[in-house]
DNA sequence: TTCTCTGTCTAGCGGTGCTAGAATCCGAGG
DNA sequence: CCTCGGATTCTAGCACCGCTAGACAGAGAA
């Protein structure tokens, strides 16, 4: 039986080993670089391997998606810790902005490529759960009258767009600041 | 010169044929499905005189993405017309989540994939400003002390955000209609 | 009528994701 | 220790992608 542990324990191994060169192929050369043979080179198999791992490159995508969830979540906990509503709202923003910044291939595979993550169904997996968790009880501190499920995607959604514009070149890189306060203290006016 | 001009007017007419093809293949069938061999297939044409007309696909991308935004100011200035401002700052949001859920693969042209439109520069093309500023003069009926700009930039990504995010099925469908409530609301409140 | 030049097409390059079938390795049984 | 059988891995190839060089045809000028 020990052979077979051992195998099992490569096998997982591997499959670690192909999602987080994924990763960093991803965030240092982009999403674009990572081909199906690059990767398979650079983890020093051959192609077929990843398809005994991983359904498709989709999957592979979706692997590192959900390791991004996981960490966004941690971090947005972390940030929820401050007492006074206000700073935890603006801790929670920078919280999630900073992610954003500090992993543009993994935000894009977790928001913007793989589609095929089951979000607000029964079977969504933990981590997407628990990062929109996190957001929520951070938002709800200061609801107010207002549907704290609703305020935190509304935040969420501006937060999302913020950063996606910004990235296109869309928005100038100049009023990121003033975009910021502005936001925050829009949602924490209540109405 | 009048077989000059014919030639130029045919030319014109297969470029303008090549786009909308392009923009209807995508709306029907989703931006995957638009390839080179398809497009030209499609026109009646092979392919590469499709390379006559644009560099390359991405500026066939970009081509129907700036009709988008024609389109879209269009129907943004239209929105506006309203008299009170709270009423134009909800037919102005509605307008443009109207124009991104009736043209899915247009908005996706115009915001997520044509990366290489000048945006904010001084050689924008006037489609783009106008789209921006039509959003602008809108916004800027109630904007108080605030300042105009940066309070359009932030709805803009607002909607932005619940539009992409909506999309995804990252949020639910159900609460689409409270969400923009909620926006518009938080919004309108002066600080 | 012949020549030229513009415009279009055929054919092909190097790349993609993915897979069938050959080859290889490794543990078990004689 | 050797051989066999089954799991594992690789080689080679498919159909597709964006794009382009060079052959070809057809219209207008001389």
């Amino acid at each position: 039986m020990s052979t077979q542990q051992r195998r099992e324990r490569e096998r997982a191994r591997r499959h670690d080993l192909i999602v987080t060169t994924a990763r960093k192929l991803a965030e240092s050369e982009g999403w674009d670089a990572v081909t199906t043979r690059r990767l398979a080179d650079e983890i020093e198999y051959s192609q077929p391997v990843l398809y005994s791992h991983f359904a498709g490159k989709d999957a592979i995508v979706a692997a590192v998606a959900l390791e991004g969830f996981t960490e966004l979540a941690a971090r947005l906990r972390a940030a929820t810790r401050t007492g006074e509503p206000r700073a935890a709202l603006e801790g929670l923003a920078r919280a999630y902005l900073a992610f954003a910044e500090e992993n543009p291939a993994l935000y894009d595979a977790m928001f913007t490529m793989a589609v095929d993550l089951p979000f607000g169904q029964d079977d969504t997996p933990e981590p997407l759960r628990d990062g929109f968790q996190a957001l929520l009880s951070g938002v709800a501190q200061f609801a107010g009258g207002r549907d704290p499920a609703i305020l935190t995607e509304v935040a969420w959604s501006a937060l999302h767009g913020l950063i996606v514009l910004s990235r296109g070149g869309r928005l100038p890189a100049s009023g990121r600041e003033a975009r910021l306060t502005l936001l925050l203290d829009q949602l924490g006016a209540a109405r």
